[in-house]
DNA sequence: CAGTATCCTGCACGATACTG
DNA sequence: CAGTATCGTGCAGGATACTG
């Protein structure tokens, strides 16, 4: 077909790359947007995350919501309730987020089918 | 606002997450992304890989592009022309992902006028 | 041109123990 | 409960030299 290489744009290609090597950069780690997706399922506590997200261990999950907050991905509120509670939340701008997610998701779920369907 | 955590369901928290660490498994590593980013604007040799992707080195750009090969993601062609050329493209499949680099790149663009706004 | 082969290093992440 | 402190390690990725 395309023997010989298209006319191409690398300006265009390059500009394509920046946003999302800076996407990239904020979702880097291994449990980012498992945080992120276990919080758009409703306000969690720290044990509560810890539980739901297996395997990963007290040490990276303050490490990877204190990331997130720097980036006001996630916010962190201290009720002073009797015992005090302390609850992490989604932002807004972490919100934005579900676009990624979703399409992430639909990509992995025909990818997971088609992982399957090899496999047998 | 929700002071007491919302119900929940942590099962479909669960099955929202797998597909997704599915879909980063392929795409994890530095350069894979921009790989197949760079093949979306157009098939390319090994060279032209490397100039237009800034900062990668030959070692990793053909690590990368054995596994997102083995994962049929992307394509590689010998024409036996003379001299020899070697072409890389995006398979169909590798081509589904064009929603999710969409997104990211969406969602990088605004993330970065943010991040500008913010540093003045 | 289209890669390999070797060697090296940081640091992302894990394990475990501890604290107010 | 909601974390921190310490220590250890694999391996992703870089630098450099080489090959058919």
């Amino acid at each position: 077909m395309a023997m010989l290489t298209q006319k191409h744009n690398k300006s265009e290609c390059k500009s394509q790359m920046l946003p999302v090597r800076d996407a990239l950069d904020i979702l880097s780690g291994k449990w980012k947007l498992h945080i992120i997706i276990a919080l758009s399922f409703g306000n969690r506590r720290f044990k509560e995350m810890q539980k739901e997200i297996e395997g990963i261990t007290a040490r990276m999950l303050s490490k990877e919501l204190k990331e997130l907050e720097m980036n006001e991905m996630i916010k962190r509120t201290v009720y002073d309730s009797q015992p005090v509670i302390i609850e992490y939340s989604l932002t807004q701008y972490g919100q934005s987020l579900n676009k990624v997610i979703e399409e992430l998701h639909n990509w992995g779920t025909q990818h997971r089918r088609r992982i399957m369907r090899k496999s047998k």
